[in-house]
DNA sequence: TGAGGTTGCTTGTGTTTTGCAAGTAAACAT
DNA sequence: ATGTTTACTTGCAAAACACAAGCAACCTCA
């Protein structure tokens, strides 16, 4: 797709993937926000672009972070929804919410919400993770 | 500098700060890595150019994150060490790292190191800290 | 003291990525 | 059959980036 490895660091290789304005946003919108259609994410307070929003979804989904499969009860519509990879990406998005939290002065996370997951992290994890099993979650291929 | 906020968003606040493939990175060398001087971030195995670090160092500096001062034992050189809030991103860079080793089949991560960190991930983080305790670290001021 | 090396950048040039607007095609709704 | 929704693609200007070169401040050592 679009994305080598400059090395093999750990750091690195999550950066190669992740590492832009957009592909974590997108994450956000299908874990926390329940989001599944392209023209949802295009709803988005941040306002990305359509061609960056179709490049970043088929590389999120060419490196198993994805899913895309059509839906069956509107066939000119794809379903997108999180890999065990991209459900992985969980930490690195609530570790990011609770440093935004702590230094955004005018940040609209919910301090309660913060708290809670400050105090118990795992719990939320669990409780995210949870609207996703009933789904078809294959292993990620190495690509 | 360069980052307007596209929302308020905590995810969207941390993205437009350190969302790129390069500002973790000098962190990473930082924090980890215990580098201190611009020649030092250079010789990193990802290769860096010239400008865009002397571009992502005054952000970095810009935002309260990193500390730059003058090495008074070597007064051409300066001295890049984290802030408090700097140090706030280890969980960010910790979890990008336990994802990447489980995901990159080519990871350099030790793979004991890293079932340390899962195990304990505070002990972890104290240890790093505390190479950094020393310091002067002011409270970030908001811009 | 002054010639050369080190360090931390800045500048110039071409390439890549992004943002914005418009257009297209398949499925669906009436 | 016609219009609408959905998911993109395309074209073009603007911004960001990579690479090479240049430069100024400070140090070293004769």
């Amino acid at each position: 797709m679009e994305s080598k490895n400059r090395s093999h660091c750990p750091v690195t290789y999550a950066l190669d993937l992740i590492g832009d304005k957009w592909s974590l946003l997108i994450l956000r919108d299908i874990i926390l926000f329940d989001k599944k259609y392209y023209h949802e994410f295009t709803q988005s307070l941040e306002g990305i672009s359509t061609n960056i929003l179709a490049n970043r979804l088929a590389m999120l989904e060419g490196n198993g972070i994805l899913l895309k499969v059509r839906d069956e009860q509107d066939k000119k519509r794809f379903i997108y929804s999180p890999t065990e990879k991209g459900l992985d990406l969980l930490p690195v998005i609530i570790s990011m919410v609770l440093w935004s939290a702590k230094y955004d002065a005018d940040t609209v996370a919910p301090l309660d919400e913060i708290k809670k997951i400050e105090q118990d992290p795992a719990a939320f994890m669990n409780k995210v993770r949870s609207k996703f099993s009933g789904e078809k979650m294959p292993d990620p291929v190495a690509l």
